[in-house]
RNA sequence: GCCGGGGUGGCGAAACGGCAAACGCGAUGGUCUCAAACACCAUUGAGGGCAACCUCUUGAGGGUUCGAUUCCCUCCCCCGGCACCA
C-alpha cells in the first residue's frame, strides 16, 4: 500500500501536508508568545474559560471535542479585537489515582504528574491558544492551601459545620463511591464483601443558606435545561409544618411532637395515618414491644437501599406500623403511624401526614395496608362524585374542602391558609418552606484530596490550624496496603501533632475535601497562579471576572455548576469577590461516547485516541471534523467515517487558493462559465456567495453553530470550484472570496489558513502577519442583496409551483404572480381559492381550495 | 423511578410553525490513467410513470392549525444527572 500519494499530483503546487505545516506555525506562534494574555489591561477582556480535565493520562477525542471549538471561539473573539484570556489547567486531585496507586503500587502523585505531563504534550497539538503561563494543576500545595484557608474562613463566618452522616462502608476498603458499590445486593468492587452504612462525623458547607438566590438567574446566562434542572434540584416547596402528638398507650406516654411538612395543609382533615421515615429519631421509642422485630429488620432493609430505590414510584411500597398512633391537632382523631422508606429522614422533617385520598403514593400505601382513604378536596360541584380507585392530585383554582369540619365549602387554597394560620394561633402550625437542597457534605475519607485542616484536641475540641501552618501538606510516601483505606489514618508522622491551643497531643483530620471544592474557583486562581498571599489578586479578578464564556460537558449541569455558584456567594458574602455568580455566560457541550454508545473510559476500554488521526490528516481536519459532526451541544457516540470529506474540502481550499486556474480533466465543463452566465454575473455571483456566506458562517460561529459553519464553507468552496480554470478565475471578486474564506476558516482551522495567508503575502509581496491577527471581515449588503426572489407556492399545503417575483414585490403583486401561473391554474381546475394565505410577509403562499 | 436532552435517507446530519433531507460520508455511473489509487464530474429518501408528473415519508398513536420535524397529550426506545466518578 502506498502512503505518499498525492491528492493534487497532477496540479501545478506542492501538495496540502499538514505533518510539515502544523509544528511549524505552533511553534511560531508560541515563540511570538501570541496567546500570552497581559492581565494587568481588562480592557476588552474576554475571559474564556473551558472545563479543566482531570488528568487521567491520555487526551482524548472527548477532549478534543471540548476543547477545539473553545479555541476556535477564543480565535474569533480576537478577531473582533477583543483581549482574550483562555487558561487550562488539571483537576489532579481524585479517585482514579488511588484505584491506579492501589492497584500498581505507585505513588498517586507521580500517576498523576507523569499523566498530566503527557497531557500537556498532547495538547499543544491541537494548536490550541492556552496561556500555559497560567496553568493550575490542584494537586499542588500552592493550590490546595487556599482550599484549606477558604475554609478555615467559611469556618469562622460559620458556613461551615460538623455533623453526622451515612456512608457506604467496606470492612477491608473504607468507605465507597456509589460507582464502588456493585449490584443490588450492594457488594465492594474491590473485595465483595457487603456494603454496610456507617454514621461518621463530617464537615459540611452551609449551602442551603442560599437556596433561594441560587433560584435567581438573572445575572447568569444557563441554557434552558441547565436552569431547570438546578431550579428542580434546588426543589423549593412552600406549605405548612404542622405538629402532631403522639398518643399514649400500653408502652408509650405519648405527648412527643412529631413534627411533618406538608405543601398541602389544605389536606389535613384527610390524614388518614402518619409515615415516618426509616431515619426518624423517634422511630424507636414508638414502636411496640410486639412489633419491635419486624420494625428493626425493615429499618435495617432500608438502610441497605439507595436512595434512588427508595423513592422510585414504581416499586411496590412497603412498611410497618410502629403500633402506636398520632392525634390529628385539627380535630383530635387517632391516627396509625408507619416507618417507611419512600419517606427520606433527609428531606422536610423526615416525617409526613399521610392523605391517601389526594397523594399518590400515599394512596398506594393505603391500598396496600387497606387503610381508609377519606376525600377532603373536590373541584366546586362535585362535591359528590366517588373517587374513581385513584388519588385526585389534580390542583386547580376551582376546589373547595368537603369534609373538613368548620371549614368544609371553603375554596382549597383558602381553606389550607386559614388552617395553618389557626394552627399557628395554638402553636400546632406554621408556613414552612423546605427545599430538596442539601448543605454541601465536603469530607472525603481519602488520601488523593485537600487535608481538611482541623485538628482534634481531647481539651479543645476540633482546633482550626492556625493559617500561618498552612498548608497542611499531604505527606509524599504513602502506604496503601493494597486497601482503600484512607493511608492516612495509620500514618503517625502525619497524625500526631500538638494542640495549636494549649499543646496538647492532639491528632489531625484525615478526612480530605470533595473534588468539588477545588473545581469551585479555579478560574480566579489562573488570573495568579503563584500569588502567595492570598488565594487570588483581587486587583486582577475584580478587572477580569465574572468569566465572560464558560464551556464545558453537559454531565456537569447540576453539580459542579451550582457548587461553583454557591463558593462564589460565599466567597463574596466573606468579602473576597464583588461578583453574584462566577461566569455570565454557560454553554455545555454534549458528551462524545464511545463506538459501543458508552461513556469514553479506561475501564470500559472504549477510549478514542485522536493521535492516529492527527498524524493522518493532521490537526485542522481532526479539529474541523469534530466541528463538523453535529450540533456541539449533542454529543454522540464516536465514529470517524467522514472525516476524509473534511479532509478532501481542506484539499480543496488549498487548492482554490493557490491554483485558481487549473482546469480538472475530470470535468467536462472545466474552465467555463455556468449556463446563461456571462463574466459580469459571474463576478457577481462569486461577490454575493462570499458575502452571504460570511453573513450566515458569523452568525454561526456566534451561537455555536459550528456544523453549519462548516457546511456554509464547504458551500463557498464548492461554488468557487464551479468557477476554478474559468475567466473569473483569480480575478478580484475570486481574490476577494478566497480572502474571506480563509478569514472564516481560520479560526476552526488555525494552521492552514496561516500557511494559506502567509503564502498570498509573499505572493503579493507584503510582509507577514499572522491571519490570527488580522480582523474579522465585514458583510457587503449590495453584494448580498438579490433582486428577484422565488415564492413556493402551495394549494391545500402541497407545494405545486414557485413563481419568481421582483425582490420587492407587495402582497398583491405576488397574490397576480400565483394566480398567473400555469401550473397553479391547472391544479386548481377551475376552483376559486377560498383563502389566500400569505406566509412570512409573502415568503410562501398557500390557496386553499375545497373539492 | 425522578429531572433534563434526543429519536429525520444506508450513515453523521440540515430545516424563524411555511419548499423535508442543506453539507458531508457511503454507494452507483463517468472523466483522467496502460491499470489502480488519488482527483474531478454526475446521480442517489421510498414507490409508481417513457415522460411531464403523482403518491408516501421526520420513533408510535392522537390533537391544534390553511399548513406540524417544529406546538400540545399519551406511549416506546437511547443518552446525561440523581449529591463519595469527574
Amino acid at each position: 500500500m502506498t502512503q505518499t500519494q498525492d491528492p493534487n499530483q497532477r496540479t501545478r503546487i506542492e501538495r496540502y501536508d499538514p505533518a510539515s505545516i502544523e509544528p511549524r506555525w505552533q511553534a511560531r506562534w508560541e515563540e511570538l508568545g501570541t496567546y500570552r494574555t497581559d492581565l494587568t489591561k481588562p480592557r476588552d477582556r474576554y475571559y474564556l474559560l473551558t472545563m479543566y480535565p482531570y488528568p487521567s493520562g491520555d487526551l482524548h477525542i472527548g477532549h478534543w471535542y471540548i476543547v477545539t471549538p473553545t479555541d476556535a471561539l477564543a480565535r474569533f473573539r480576537r478577531m473582533h479585537g477583543l483581549n482574550v484570556f483562555l487558561p487550562i489547567g488539571f483537576d489532579a486531585f481524585g479517585l482514579p489515582a488511588e484505584n491506579a496507586a492501589i492497584r500498581n503500587n505507585i505513588n498517586p502523585r507521580d500517576w498523576t504528574m507523569s499523566n498530566i505531563e503527557n497531557m500537556r504534550r498532547q495538547f499543544r497539538t491541537m494548536g490550541a491558544t492556552f496561556d500555559w503561563d497560567s496553568e493550575v494543576v490542584t494537586a499542588d500545595p500552592e493550590y490546595y492551601r487556599w482550599n484549606q484557608w477558604f475554609f478555615l474562613q467559611f469556618l469562622k463566618a460559620g458556613l461551615a459545620y460538623r455533623a453526622k452522616s451515612a456512608v457506604d462502608w467496606c470492612p477491608n476498603d473504607g468507605t465507597l463511591a456509589r460507582e464502588q458499590v456493585e449490584g443490588t445486593d450492594r457488594r465492594c468492587w474491590r473485595c465483595g464483601a457487603k456494603v454496610e452504612k456507617r454514621e461518621l462525623d463530617q464537615w459540611y458547607l452551609r449551602v442551603t443558606k442560599y437556596a433561594d438566590e441560587l433560584l435567581d438567574f438573572s445575572e447568569i446566562h444557563f441554557p434552558d435545561p441547565v436552569r431547570i434542572m438546578q431550579t428542580n434540584w434546588i426543589g423549593r416547596s412552600e406549605g405548612g409544618e404542622i405538629t402532631f402528638e403522639t398518643a399514649a398507650s400500653g408502652h408509650h406516654a405519648g405527648g412527643e411532637e412529631l413534627r411533618v411538612f406538608t405543601t398541602r395543609p389544605d389536606t389535613l382533615f384527610g390524614a388518614t395515618f402518619m409515615v415516618l421515615a426509616p431515619e426518624h429519631p423517634l422511630v424507636s421509642a414508638l414502636t411496640a414491644p410486639e412489633r419491635r422485630a419486624e420494625v428493626t429488620a425493615y429499618v435495617a432493609r432500608a438502610e441497605a437501599q439507595t436512595e434512588i430505590e427508595r423513592l422510585s414510584t414504581e416499586r411496590e411500597k412497603t412498611g410497618v406500623a410502629l403500633g402506636a398512633d398520632a392525634v390529628n391537632p385539627v380535630n383530635g382523631e387517632r391516627i396509625p403511624i408507619f416507618v417507611a422508606d419512600y419517606v427520606l429522614g433527609g428531606y422536610g422533617t423526615g416525617a409526613i401526614m399521610a392523605v391517601p385520598a389526594h397523594d399518590e403514593r400515599d394512596f398506594e400505601f393505603a391500598q396496600r395496608f387497606s387503610l381508609p382513604i377519606r376525600r377532603v378536596v373536590a373541584p366546586a360541584g362535585e362535591e359528590d362524585v366517588d373517587l374513581a380507585g385513584a388519588a385526585y392530585v389534580a390542583h386547580s383554582e376551582h376546589e373547595v374542602l368537603v369534609n373538613s369540619g368548620a371549614y368544609t365549602g371553603l375554596p382549597a387554597d383558602e381553606g389550607g391558609r386559614r388552617i395553618v394560620a389557626d394552627l399557628e394561633a395554638r402553636g400546632k402550625g406554621k408556613a414552612a418552606v423546605t427545599y430538596r437542597l442539601r448543605d454541601w457534605l465536603i469530607s472525603r475519607q481519602r488520601y488523593w484530596g485537600t487535608p481538611i485542616p482541623i485538628i482534634y484536641c481531647d481539651t479543645h475540641g476540633a482546633v482550626p490550624v492556625p493559617e500561618e501552618d498552612l498548608p497542611v501538606r499531604l505527606p509524599d510516601t504513602v502506604d496503601y496496603r493494597s486497601s482503600g483505606v484512607n493511608p492516612l489514618t495509620r500514618d503517625e508522622t502525619f497524625l500526631n501533632v500538638p494542640c495549636p491551643i494549649g499543646g496538647e497531643p492532639a491528632r489531625r483530620e484525615t478526612d480530605t475535601m470533595d473534588t468539588f471544592v477545588d473545581s469551585s474557583w479555579y478560574w480566579y486562581r489562573y488570573l495568579s497562579p503563584h500569588h502567595d498571599d492570598a488565594p487570588f489578586d483581587g486587583d486582577v479578578v475584580e478587572g477580569w471576572t465574572p468569566v465572560e464564556q464558560y464551556t464545558g460537558g453537559a454531565e456537569h449541569a447540576v453539580m459542579h455548576l451550582l457548587y461553583a455558584r454557591e463558593w462564589t456567594k460565599m466567597m463574596r458574602d466573606i468579602g473576597l469577590v464583588q461578583q453574584n455568580e462566577p461566569w455570565r455566560r454557560v454553554f455545555n457541550q454534549g458528551q462524545i461516547l464511545g463506538a459501543d454508545g458508552e461513556r469514553m473510559s479506561k475501564s470500559r476500554g472504549n477510549v478514542q485516541d485522536p493521535d492516529d488521526l492527527v498524524k493522518k490528516y493532521g490537526a485542522d481536519t481532526v479539529r474541523l471534523f469534530l466541528m463538523f459532526m453535529g450540533p456541539w451541544d449533542q454529543g454522540g457516540p464516536w465514529s470517524p467515517t467522514g472525516i476524509g470529506g473534511v479532509h478532501r474540502f481542506l484539499n480543496r481550499v488549498w487548492a482554490l487558493t493557490l491554483d485558481p486556474h487549473y482546469r480538472e480533466p475530470g470535468d467536462p465543463e472545466a474552465g467555463t462559465l455556468p449556463d446563461g452566465q456571462d463574466e459580469t454575473a459571474a463576478r457577481a455571483a462569486i461577490r454575493a456567495a462570499a458575502h452571504r456566506t460570511l453573513r450566515d458562517a458569523t452568525a454561526d460561529y456566534e451561537a455555536f453553530h459550528f456544523n453549519t459553519m462548516v457546511a456554509k464553507l464547504m458551500e463557498l468552496s464548492n461554488a468557487l470550484f464551479r468557477y476554478r480554470g474559468s475567466p473569473v478565475a483569480g480575478g478580484a471578486e475570486w481574490d476577494e472570496a478566497v480572502r474571506l474564506l480563509l478569514l472564516m476558516l481560520a479560526p476552526a482551522a488555525p494552521h492552514i489558513a496561516e500557511e494559506l495567508w502567509s503564502r498570498r503575502l509573499t505572493a503579493a509581496g507584503e510582509t507577514w502577519r499572522s491571519i490570527h491577527a488580522e480582523r474579522w471581515p465585514e458583510v457587503d449588503q449590495s453584494a448580498v442583496a438579490e433582486s428577484t426572489r422565488e415564492v413556493p407556492v402551495q394549494v391545500n399545503g402541497k407545494v405545486r409551483d414557485r413563481v419568481v417575483v421582483p425582490a420587492n414585490a407587495d402582497a398583491a403583486a405576488i397574490e397576480r404572480a400565483v394566480l398567473a401561473s400555469a401550473r397553479i391554474q391547472q391544479v386548481l381546475a377551475g376552483r376559486t381559492p377560498e383563502r389566500i394565505i400569505q406566509a412570512g410577509g409573502g415568503r410562501l403562499v398557500n390557496l386553499v381550495v375545497r373539492d
